[in-house]
DNA sequence: TTGAAAGTTGAACCATTATTCAACTTAGAA
DNA sequence: TTCTAAGTTGAATAATGGTTCAACTTTCAA
C-alpha cells in the first residue's frame, strides 16, 4: 500500500490472462464489496471473501498482493462510480440551482441501493487516507466548477469560493448518510428540496 | 461493549478507589486518546497505550474491560468535549444567524485544538456505531432547538425541519475537516463567515 | 495434440496482540 | 504501627487471520 501509485493499482504481475481469470477476479472484487460493506476492514477476512466469491483461499493472492491493495482498489472503484452515478444524472437541467438538486438527488438514490459502497469510502479515512482525501478533495473541485459555470451563467451570486463547495459537499454527505442511509423515511426528492431550499435563499427570514 | 450501558460506562468494579488509582487511570485516557488519534483503532496497540502512559500492561486492565470498552468511552467524552466547548462559545449573540456563526467557528477552533478527538469520532462509526450515531443525533437535535428558537425569534424563516439540522451540521463538519484538520490556510471565522452566508441568503443571484 | 504458462488449492507458517494471572508493592484506615 | 484492600507488574496464554508455497489442474497457442 506504501508503495503503491501505478494507476488502477494493479501491481505489476497480477492481471488475469486469460478469460478465466478476468471472472475469477471479478468475483473476488464482488464479494470483497459485500463483505467490507458488512464486516468493515478489519472484521472483514480474506478467508470471508474467497468463501462469498467461492475460490480457495489461496487464489486470493494470485490477483492481489494484500488485503490493503485490494481495499484501495475497491475505493478507487467506488468512488468512481458515484461520480458517473452524479455525472449521468445532470444531463437535464434548466438553471445551475437545479442541477445541484438533481446531483444531490442521484447521490441519495445511490447511496440507498449502495449502501456498502458509501461505508467503504468513509473507512478509507483510516485504511487508506490518501484516497479518501482524493475522493472528497475531487468531488469538491467538481462542485466548485459548477459553482462557478452557475455564477458565469447568472444563476449564482459572485464571491463563491472553494469553501462553499465544501459546505454543500458535507451537507449531501450527511443528508445522504442520515436519509439515504439510517433511515429512509423521506424520498430523495423530498431531501434534495430541502437542500435545495438552503441554496436557494438560505434559512433566515426575509426583509 | 455489547452489553455496556451504565452511564459513564465504568464497568461494575472498575473504579479506582484510592487517588493513585485515579491519576493512573487519567494518564490511561490521555495516552489512549494520543494513541488513538495518531493510529487509529486497530494500529493502536494497548501496550503503546501504557507504554506512553509509564505503566504496566496489565494495569490497562485494572481500569478497563477491554480496548473496545476504552474507546467506547473515549468517544462519549469527546463528543461531551466538543458540545461544551462550543456551547461555551454561544453565550453571547445578537440573533440566531450570528449564533450559528458562534457555533461553527467554536467548532472550527475546537478541532484545530484536539484533532486527535476529531478521528476518534470518526472511527466510531465502525468500532463503535451506537455511540457515533447517538453523538451525531444529539448534535442534530441541539441545531435544531436552536433552528426552532430562531424561527420563534423571528430570525430564521418558517418550515425549518430536522434535515435542515443534518445540512447544517455535515456543512459544519466538512468545513472543520478541511480548513481545520487538514489545513488552516483559512481562519476559522473565515470560514465561519461563508457558511453563514450560505445561511443567510443562499448562493442564488437575487433578482 | 501437447506442453508451458496461467490458474487453483488449502494446509502450514508466522506474526501480532488482546487478555489473563499469580506474585509483588503500596496506600491508608483502624 | 499494622494489616488488608487496592494497585502494579510483565511473562505467559490463546486466538486470530494474513500470507506463503508446493502440488495439482486447466487453458490455449502453436
Amino acid at each position: 500500500m506504501a508503495t503503491e501509485y501505478t494507476e488502477h493499482t494493479e501491481s505489476k504481475d497480477k492481471q488475469p490472462r486469460t478469460a478465466r481469470g478476468l471472472k475469477t477476479k471479478r468475483k473476488l472484487l464482488d464479494a470483497a464489496a459485500l463483505e467490507f460493506g458488512e464486516k468493515g476492514f478489519h472484521e472483514a477476512s480474506i478467508t470471508g471473501i474467497t468463501q462469498r466469491a467461492g475460490t480457495a483461499l489461496g487464489s486470493f493472492y494470485t490477483y492481489f498482493d494484500s488485503k490493503d491493495e485490494l481495499f484501495s482498489a475497491l475505493v478507487k472503484d467506488m468512488s468512481m462510480r458515484v461520480k458517473s452515478h452524479a455525472a449521468g444524472a445532470m444531463t437535464e437541467w434548466q438553471d445551475a440551482l437545479e442541477r445541484e438538486k438533481l446531483a444531490l438527488e442521484a447521490f441519495m438514490t445511490f447511496a440507498r441501493e449502495h449502501k456498502e459502497i458509501y461505508r467503504i469510502i468513509d473507512e478509507a479515512e483510516f485504511v487508506d487516507p490518501q484516497s479518501y482525501r482524493s475522493h472528497y478533495e475531487e468531488t469538491a473541485t467538481r462542485i466548485y466548477e459548477r459553482l462557478q459555470e452557475g455564477t458565469a451563467a447568472g444563476d449564482f451570486r459572485g464571491g463563491l469560493e472553494e469553501a462553499h463547495a465544501w459546505a454543500i459537499m458535507g451537507m449531501n454527505v450527511f443528508l445522504g448518510m442520515r436519509y439515504g442511509i439510517w433511515s429512509e423515511e423521506k424520498s430523495a426528492v423530498q431531501i434534495a428540496d430541502i437542500a435545495n431550499g438552503i441554496l436557494a435563499e438560505g434559512i433566515a427570514k426575509k426583509g
